[in-house]
DNA sequence: ACAAACAATATGATTTTTCATATAGTTTCG
DNA sequence: CGAAACTATATGAAAAATCATATTGTTTGT
């Protein structure tokens, strides 16, 4: 009983408990995800920010002129959310809309001058922020996590194309 | 010039664009976190939960009688959340509130036999769902990710206790 | 060329989530 | 003991995200 309760107690403490869920595939991804983002999430913010704003300055960084449901899709938010972050980045003068003139439909998105400023500040940023999260993974661990990563999303992506 | 032309088409397709985004691990992390749990994801919504409630739902089965901060940290949701989250499952009888003894301001949340069932119910389907998932990851890749995550998880948490 | 099917984006209504702070209970320490 | 500092939960107001669907433009098949 003296074992129980240290044990309880250590539980208690570190807020994990024995069981399914910290051992679930699912938790683990969505954890790490949050836990590692959370530092550089506030820096976002701090630089005037949110997430997806970053997230559609990353992807445009990368890739100038994308469409809207591209982004979407990059940036991991809803077609519609980007549609209104894609505005109020414009109000921000961030970036710009212009119409695809090969295909009306399709809003391609283009960064000012501005908005690659600011994404000339933030990448080194998040990539030195990213070297410092692979720093505390030494060991095979750490070079075995973004290819493990990758041919997880390379599967999964693979399975959409057949089912849905 | 064909060359660059059959690489835009491809970028175009299948969505992925060369560059920074594509190799940052926040964005792996989060993509792979999104795509692998969106199909069981779905699943939970048609057994009328939403995904919080049912991340409520795992940890309670595995620790049952934990306090609402408690349940904020591994349900990964925010404490004001977890409170409505919670008044809102303890109104359809999937647990029952009641405040500790020990501690009046501590609330213990408990399943009652219908959380439990349900929870009986959908944790066997996530660890089937989670098997297909490790399926497709055969190969010594699919043998590091767990560890991996796990081990950014704990190089995190040591982190926050010394800093924040 | 035209109608039907399809595709990309936008929008209104609602729901979900966050943020700041209030409330209530507990511990610490002079 | 009693005030100050602290901890756990709750709550109102505001912001963010989602859902269903409208709108606009394009492709396909006849």
């Amino acid at each position: 009983m003296t074992q129980q309760t240290t044990k309880a107690k250590r539980v208690e403490e570190t807020g994990r408990a024995p069981g399914f869920v910290s051992d679930y595939l699912l938790y683990l991804l969505a954890a790490a995800s949050d836990a590692a983002s959370a530092q550089f999430h506030a820096k976002v913010r701090k630089a005037g920010l949110r997430v997806p704003e970053w997230r559609v300055l990353a992807c445009l960084a990368d890739t100038d002129g994308a469409m809207i449901t591209q982004l979407a899709r990059r940036a991991l938010a809803e077609q519609s959310r980007l549609t209104r972050i894609i505005a109020q980045m414009e109000d921000r003068s961030l970036l710009i809309r212009r119409s695809d003139p090969a295909d009306g439909r399709r809003v391609r998105v283009y960064l000012t001058d501005s908005g690659r400023a600011l994404a000339a500040e933030l990448v080194p940023q998040a990539q030195k922020h990213e070297a410092a999260l692979m720093e505390m993974l030494q060991g095979n661990e750490g070079a075995q996590l973004k290819p493990a990563l990758k041919s997880l999303l390379a599967a999964l992506e693979a399975q959409e194309d057949w089912q849905g």
